[in-house]
RNA sequence: GGUCGGGUAGCUCAGCUGGAUAGAGCAACAGCCUUCUAAGCUGUGGGUCCUGGGUUCGAAUCCCAGCUCGAUCACCA
C-alpha cells in the first residue's frame, strides 16, 4: 500500500514539518492480536513531536481519519499507531492484482542489466550428485527470480571437460572396458562413465598397496604406481592433440552429455550457453601476461607468475607455473575474457560452493585489476555443504547420493504416498505419473531451496519425503485444492470474476488475505536483490497457511450472498495465481489435483 | 594462527536493513470430515535467541570481546 505510506508521509508533513523526502516511516503489517491491518511505529517522531508516544500516535492517527478516505479508524498501543484500512481499498488492491497476470514481477526491458548467471559446472567423469542437486537448484531459481525482477539473464554453465580425471576413466575403459557403450550396457553415459573412474581407483589402490607391500612409502607408491603414470601420460598426449586420445575423449564425452542432459531436463534446468574447459582453459594465460606488462603481476626467479594481494589482506597468488601452464585461476580469468567477448555483462554471479570462497575473493580482486568492469562487484553466491546424516559424502568411498537416484526415490515415493491417501483414485496412468512427478521433485526441491545457503544442510533421504508442514507438496496440494474448487465453479456454471464491482462486506481474515498476496511484490524484490530464493519459499508457504485458514472458516461455492461468492472465488483464483507465480520461481510445478 | 560463514524450542528451520508477548513445521497429546480435496484446520505443552559487555526509548537483529562448529589459507579443480 505505497498510497498509505505517502498520506502518512503528508501527515507528519502537516503537523510536525517532518521532510516529505525521508521521513522514515516504518509502516508494518499489525500483529494478529491487535486490531487494524497496519501499523505505524511512532517512536522515530518523538523528538519532533515533543508529546509522549500516545498523545503523538493518537494526533496522528486523528489526522489521517479526517483526512483520508483509505483510513477508516486506528487505535493506538503504547508507540504503536494501528490503522484499519477502509473495505474498499482492499477491493481495489485486489482488483489491482487480478488485473495482472505477472503481478509483482518487471518486466525487462532494452535498458535492462544483464546479469550472468554460472551453476552446475559438473566433472565429466562422474554423474551428478546431491551437491549438484543444491547447486541447480540455486543457480535455476536464482536465474528465475533475477529474471522476473526485470533483468536480462543469461545462464550459463562451464563444464569441466578436462584434467587427469578424465583421463583415469577414459584408460580404465580402455583396459577393462571391452568395448562396453551406454546403448550396450543399458546404462545411462554418465553412469556407465563414474563407474569407470570407480573402477581406476579400485585397481590404483591395490597397485599402491602391493607397492607399499614391497617396502615403499605411501608417496612412493602413488608416485610409482604405472597406472597413475599412464594416466598422466594420457593428458600429456591430450594435450598435445593426440588425435587417438582426443577421439576416445570426445566419444566418452559425448556419453557423459547425454547422460546429464537426462538429469537436467528431468530437473527443470536449463542454459543458454555452455563454455567447456577444454576450449577456455588455455585463454588465461595472455590476460596473465598483460597483467604482468602493466605491473599487476611478477615474475619469479624459476619463471611462474605470481599476484601479490598482501596489500589486500590476502596472500601471493600462483597464476602461471613455471613451465608456463595454466591453473585454476588464471582458467577462470579466461573464462570470464571469453564470456565478456560474448556478452556485455553487467554482473555476473558464480553459484559455488562455499569451499571457494577463497578463490572468488581473490578472482574478483584480480579480474578488477584486469579491467573487467564488473569483476569487483562478481557475486559468489556461496552454498553450504549438503551431509548425510552419515556424514560427508565420499565419491570414491560410494556414499554419495546420486542424482537420478534421488529423483526416482522421490518420485516413487510420492506415488506410494498418493496412492495410499487414494489421490490417484480415477486418474489415467499418464496423470498419476505427471502428478507423482510434480509432488516428488516439488518435494525435493522445495526442501533444499526453503533453508538459507549458506548453512550447511543434512539430507535425510527417509525425512525429506514428508508431504506435511512446511513443504512442497503442502503448496502444490492447495493449488489443487483451488483448482478443484474452481473446475466445481464451472461444472455448476457459475462464473468466475476478473474484477468486483462494487461493495462487499469482507472479513479480517480476507483482508488479511489480500494483503499477504499483495506482499508478493516486495517479497520478489528483496529476493532478487539478496538472491534469496529462501525468501519466496516461506512467503508461498505463509501465503498457503493463510489461504488454508480461510478455506476452512469460509464457504466458496456454497456461499449465497453472490457478491460475497464471487469475492471469494476472485480471491481464490489469485492465490492460486500467486501460488503458481511463486513456485515457478523456484523452479517448482503445481498440479492442477493431487 | 589469518580470513570467511554458521550457532534461535527435543529435531529441521523462519525471523537478522533495530520495534509490541521471538514464530512455523516435525515429534507428543487433545479435538474437527452426511458440507467446495482431512497431503487440511484448531488447541495444549515446549525458549539462557552460544556467553559477556556496549549503543538505543527499544536488541535474536547493530558494535566489541570471547566460546563453539564448519570452510579455507595447494605449482588440485
Amino acid at each position: 500500500m505505497d498510497k498509505i505510506t505517502e498520506i502518512t508521509a503528508t501527515a507528519l508533513n502537516a503537523l510536525y514539518g517532518i521532510d516529505k523526502e525521508n521521513p522514515a516511516i516504518q509502516l508494518q503489517k499489525t500483529k494478529k492480536e491487535f486490531e487494524g491491518n497496519l501499523t505505524l511505529v511512532v517512536f522515530p517522531f518523538l523528538k519532533v513531536s515533543k508529546k509522549s508516544p500516545e498523545a503523538t500516535a493518537t494526533e496522528v492517527g486523528e489526522w489521517l481519519v479526517a483526512n483520508s478516505d483509505l483510513v477508516s479508524g486506528f487505535n493506538v498501543v503504547k508507540g504503536f499507531l494501528n490503522l484499519s484500512i477502509a473495505g474498499n481499498s482492499w477491493i481495489e488492491q485486489l482488483n489491482a492484482i487480478a488485473a495482472d497476470d505477472k503481478y509483482g514481477f518487471t518486466p525487462v526491458t532494452e535498458k535492462s542489466s544483464l546479469v550472468m548467471i554460472e551453476y552446475s559446472s559438473p566433472n565429466t567423469n562422474k554423474p551428478l550428485h546431491l551437491g549438484h542437486v543444491r547447486n541447480n537448484l540455486l543457480g535455476f531459481s536464482l536465474s528465475q527470480i533475477l529474471a522476473a525482477d526485470g533483468n536480462k539473464v543469461v545462464k550459463t554453465n562451464i563444464v569441466n571437460d578436462r584434467g587427469i580425471h578424465i583421463c583415469k576413466s577414459m584408460l580404465a575403459w580402455q583396459k577393462w572396458g571391452e568395448g562396453v557403450t551406454p546403448e550396450k550396457a543399458g546404462k545411462k553415459g554418465d553412469h556407465l562413465i563414474g563407474d569407470f573412474y570407480v573402477l581406476f581407483d579400485k585397481h590404483y589402490k591395490a597397485e599402491v598397496k602391493e607397492l607399499e607391500a614391497k617396502g615403499m612409502t605411501k608417496e612412493e607408491a602413488e608416485a610409482a604406481s604405472p597406472l597413475m603414470l599412464e594416466a598422466r601420460e594420457m593428458l600429456r598426449r591430450w594435450e598435445a592433440g593426440d588425435e587417438s586420445v582426443r577421439s576416445v575423449w570426445r566419444m566418452m564425452n559425448e556419453w557423459v552429455y547425454a547422460g546429464f542432459d537426462a538429469t537436467y531436463k528431468r530437473m527443470g534446468v536449463d542454459f543458454d550457453k555452455i563454455y567447456y574447459e577444454s576450449e577456455t582453459y588455455l585463454e588465461g594465460k595472455d590476460k596473465v601476461l598483460e597483467g604482468l606488462e602493466k605491473g599487476i603481476m611478477y615474475r619469479r626467479p624459476d619463471g611462474s607468475v605470481w599476484a601479490d594481494l598482501t596489500g589486500e589482506g590476502l596472500d601471493e597468488k600462483l597464476l602461471l607455473r613455471a613451465d608456463g601452464t595454466s591453473v585454476y585461476m588464471t582458467q577462470d580469468i579466461g573464462t570470464a575474457k571469453l564470456r565478456f567477448i560474448d556478452y556485455p555483462i553487467d554482473k555476473m554471479i558464480y553459484v559455488v560452493g562455499n569451499e571457494q570462497n577463497y578463490h572468488f575473493q581473490v578472482l574478483s580482486i584480480l579480474l578488477d585489476k584486469l579491467g573487467f568492469s564488473w569483476g569487483k562487484d562478481l557475486v559468489h553466491f556461496s552454498y553450504g555443504m549438503v551431509e548425510l546424516p552419515e556424514g560427508k559424502m565420499k565419491s570414491r568411498e560410494g556414499t554419495v547420493v546420486d542424482a537420478d537416484d534421488l529423483m526416482d526415490e522421490m518420485v516413487a515415493t510420492a506415488r506410494e504416498t498418493s496412492a495410499e491417501l487414494g489421490k490417484l483414485d480415477g486418474c489415467s496412468a499418464e496423470e498419476a505419473a505427471a502428478i507423482s512427478e510434480m509432488t516428488g521433485l516439488g518435494a525435493l526441491k522445495y526442501f533444499i531451496l526453503k533453508v538459507d545457503p549458506r548453512k550447511n544442510m543434512t539430507f535425510n533421504p527417509k525425512e525429506s519425503i514428508d508431504f506435511n508442514g512446511n513443504t512442497g507438496p503442502f503448496i502444490q496440494y492447495t493449488h489443487a485444492r483451488i483448482s478443484s474448487v474452481l473446475r466445481k465453479a464451472a461444472e455448476s456454471g457459475i462464473e468466475i470474476p476478473t474484477q468486483i464491482d462494487g461493495d462487499v462486506e469482507i472479513s479480517e481474515k480476507e483482508v488479511s488475505l489480500i494483503q499477504r498476496l499483495a506482499e508478493f511484490k516486495n517479497v520478489l524484490k528483496d529476493a532478487a536483490a539478496t538472491y534469496s530464493p529462501a525468501l519466496i519459499a516461506n512467503y508461498t508457504y505463509d501465503l498457503v497457511k493463510e489461504y488454508n485458514q480461510f478455506y476452512h472458516d469460509f464457504s466458496i461455492l456454497r456461499e449465497e450472498d453472490e457478491s460475497k461468492r464471487a469475492f471469494r472465488l476472485l480471491l481464490s483464483v489469485n492465490t492460486a495465481k500467486i501460488i503458481r507465480n511463486g513456485m515457478k520461481l523456484l523452479g517448482i510445478d503445481v498440479p492442477e489435483r493431487m
